[in-house]
RNA sequence: GUCCCCAUCGUCUAGAGGCCUAGGACACCUCCCUUUCACGGAGGCGACCGGGGUUCGAAUCCCCGUGGGGACGCCA
């Protein structure tokens, strides 16, 4: 290798590329694949881009594109290029399209769709893989049918026949298929538009995408794409291909089961860091890691340890992280999404009680950021008490110690301390257990028999309001 | 049907032939903390799909089986 090759070598940059089709929201399962190729590029100081494949015009929809745009954004995955749209690259692929049929290496089909289709079913009757029959493949000294003049011909790639395309998976290791397992595929359509399987290799060559990280799915496609790629005389990325996500009940994720747009996660109340934890140790893992934010992700990250097989999600484990992500999150950002939520259920946050206090409170206890809106409402709003909690709780014979309680609590100086020891004092002076007037003051004050300290949520209610809510009680 | 891929606790995983009487995390159970509910702390339960090889030695390598998944579109 002469040194100049092997500065070019060094030199050559990772370009990763998430290059979902816009028919539905961005799922879970794309989710992880956009944040692993976005931190392969991360990691190695290279860049991250965008592609929309937006070739099938019956079923791409630009809302489908701005909900994509939308999840990438919440994730905080920003790509470094694009976003390209396929459908803007027409010239592109038509360029090649005709380099590929003057080399010999495309040809026109007049099959028509029926006719295709019947072979197919045929095929698949007598045992075999469905596979195009070459009717209008050209040999050496084949006779090619009569052209149909009021056909429009599809564009086949001729697929060599001998031979095999192998790869080595960075994730999956060696793979290999016979060229016998492929058949001569449709390259354009009818109507001249490229498809699925061209437009990516262009795209993948031309912007020079080194690795392409992409589902499992896609497995199948990738010696088609090899052999489009040497045809093209184009260099060859590197494959990595993600085993799929499972649901929660270990079914295929689908639209109909269980698939739920990344921004749903949002609304269910989940921190993108959270999710993004979650999806980077989902089939990712380093030593006994298990939380870790993007940047040390990002310094992590490789290939090497991605398993080969499919993970099924578990909410249960995303909860506790996201838990965590509660407790560490930035007060300010949690107060104004809590307040945004709060205000949906018509709740409107004031500035007193302080929502950083009311947060500091009750943060370590939820694990989601609708749970926690819920567990501080009360706080801004009078609370409907729970019917069983005010029953067994504020009984007969504990009315009196809260009615003089209410006394004293009217005169103190309103800290915590001076309420713990006001609360102190009548347990002491009635000979009761503390829980005995804890209780109803938490059914009174936060309408259930469960919070935080009832000191704390005390001096941070006020003691007007704490006054007024006992006093509803104690008529 | 054909081809391709996969296989460690219930779940996510560690594990690159001896460090493995298989480690961690979630969940679950017990106890501790405690002013209720949580949080937190300490323990516990719990797995190498089966069968053959290779090897002094296999969760790790090979083969077969079984099970699961994916692909076979003028979809992407």
């Amino acid at each position: 290798m002469h040194c100049f090759q092997f500065l070019a070598f060094i030199m050559t940059t990772v370009r990763t590329r998430f290059a979902p089709s816009p028919t539905g929201f961005l799922h879970i399962g794309g989710a992880r694949t956009a944040l692993f190729s976005w931190a392969y590029a991360k990691k190695h100081g290279g860049q991250f881009i965008l592609r929309v494949e937006d070739t099938d015009v019956e079923r791409s929809t630009p809302e489908a594109v701005q909900a994509i745009l939308d999840g990438m954004t919440w994730l905080g995955l920003a790509h470094d290029e694009g976003p390209f749209y396929q459908m803007q690259r027409m010239e592109h692929y038509k360029k090649h399209l005709q380099t590929l049929l003057a080399s010999g290496h495309a040809y026109h089909c007049y099959s028509s769709k029926a006719e295709l289709d019947a072979l197919r079913e045929q095929q698949m009757q007598a045992g075999l893989k469905p596979k195009y029959d070459g009717k209008w493949r050209p040999e050496d000294g084949k006779v090619l049918p009569e052209i149909l003049a009021n056909v429009k011909p599809v564009i086949r790639f001729k697929n060599p026949k001998e031979g095999v395309v192998a790869w080595h998976d960075m994730v999956k290791g060696d793979i290999e298929i016979a060229n016998t397992e492929l058949d001569d595929l449709i390259i354009a359509r009818g109507d001249g538009t490229p498809t699925y399987n061209f437009c990516v290799v262009v795209d993948d060559w031309e912007m020079g995408i080194t690795q392409v990280i992409r589902g499992d799915d896609h497995v199948n496609n990738t010696p088609r794409q090899i052999n489009l790629f040497k045809a093209l005389g184009a260099d060859v990325p590197q494959y990595a291909h993600l085993s799929m996500i499972l649901g929660d009940d270990g079914q295929k994720l689908s639209k109909r089961h269980g698939a739920v747009s990344v921004m749903q996660y949002h609304e269910e109340g989940y921190l993108p860091e959270a999710v993004l934890n979650y999806l980077a140790r989902l089939g990712w893992s380093h030593g006994d890691d298990e939380i870790f934010d993007m940047v040390q992700f990002c310094q992590w990250f490789d290939l090497d340890h991605i398993t080969p097989s499919a993970a099924q999600f578990n909410t249960e484990k995303l909860n506790w992280l996201n838990a965590h992500y509660l407790k560490t999150a930035d007060l300010t950002v949690l107060a104004s999404d809590i307040t945004e939520r709060l205000a949906k259920q018509n709740v409107t946050v004031l500035a007193e009680p302080s929502m950083m206090s009311v947060l500091e409170l009750y943060r370590e206890r939820a694990n989601n950021l609708n749970q926690l809106a819920a567990d501080i409402a009360y706080f801004y709003q009078v609370p409907v008490a729970n019917a069983a909690d005010v029953e067994k709780h504020i009984t007969d014979d504990i009315k009196p110690v809260l009615q003089a309680l209410y006394v004293t609590l009217s005169k103190i100086e309103w800290t915590a301390e001076q309420i713990h020891e006001a609360i102190n004092a009548a347990v002491k002076e009635n000979e009761l257990k503390f829980p005995k007037v804890a209780m109803p003051l938490r059914v009174m004050l936060a309408g259930i028999a469960q919070s935080p300290s009832i000191d704390q949520v005390m001096a941070i209610l006020g003691k007007e309001e704490v006054i007024t809510r006992m006093n509803a009680y104690l008529q």
